[in-house]
DNA sequence: ATGGCGCGCGCAGCGCGA
């Protein structure tokens, strides 16, 4: 079974992208942040064209989750339940006994913006709110853009980035939190590549000089980490033309 | 590397992303 997660920053923009993609790398599940996409426009018919199903939150202009699954998305749910929040981030399902939980954690902005506030805020609820769910659901994966950096070799060049968002302490703690429920990042779990990065600046010719940052991310329970045979980062789909700034994130896990 | 790109909205130019 292969799991994914990709920021496509627009689906309108990025649909055809992600249906060649599906076909090429047969992925079983794919996590999808930024689909920029409201509910009544969403290309349901066009990925259930390809063979899949799936389930869908978005809104007008920003954020936007959705989970595309070739097995049922049972028990789907919106949201961080008790977490009053207008955007729309987070989506979970559970598919072939695994509790797949999308997310799009906020950017932040800036460390003296409310926004990095707000960021701090939803990681609190996201944690807590993940701790009774791991309890119910041994067998969770948490896929997404999370917008942190875990250390310093997931960036570029860390001195530049110093007092930015994604890299700031509090976030780093908030992500350490999260490995602290007992979730492992699945792209450690194997050696990688130096300079490995998911997220290149449109800016600056930042893909050619490889100017990146690690920021999304497969968080596994321990029983999935048992499962979890490959981890890897695709940039096929950043070379193409109009490409998302975001790559694919792709894990395979045995079957039980 | 933050003026510089790309997106949505909506028809100009702005807000936002990371």
């Amino acid at each position: 079974m292969k799991i994914a997660t990709w920021n496509v920053n627009s689906l309108k923009v990025r649909l055809p992208h992600l249906l060649d993609w599906l076909a090429a790398t047969q992925a079983d599940v794919v996590c999808l942040q930024e689909t920029k996409t409201e509910d009544a426009k969403f290309p349901r018919e066009a990925i259930e064209a390809a063979g899949y199903q799936v389930a869908y939150v978005g809104q007008k202009t920003y954020n936007g989750v959705a989970i595309v699954s070739r097995l049922p998305l049972l028990d789907v749910q919106a949201g961080i339940p008790g977490f009053a929040d207008e955007q729309k981030r987070v989506l979970a399902a559970t598919v072939d006994g695994i509790r797949v939980v999308c997310v799009y954690i906020p950017n932040g902005q800036s460390l003296d913006s409310d926004k990095y506030l707000y960021k701090l805020r939803w990681l609190n609820a996201l944690n807590a709110w993940l701790k009774d769910e791991l309890a119910r659901n041994p067998r969770l994966a948490l896929l997404g853009d999370y917008n942190i950096a875990p250390e310093d070799r997931d960036v570029h060049d860390p001195a530049a980035w110093v007092g930015n968002v994604l890299v700031s302490e509090p976030e780093r703690e908030q992500f350490r939190a999260l490995l602290g429920l007992g979730l492992a990042d699945a792209f450690r779990l194997f050696e990688q590549p130096e300079k490995s990065f998911s997220w290149w600046d449109y800016r600056a010719a930042g893909f050619r000089r490889d100017l990146g940052m690690r920021i999304d991310h497969i968080l596994l329970s321990p029983e999935l980490v048992t499962r979890c045979t490959a981890v890897e980062i695709d940039k096929a789909p950043r070379k193409l033309e109009r490409p998302s700034d975001h790559t694919p994130v792709l894990a395979t896990l045995t079957s039980l």
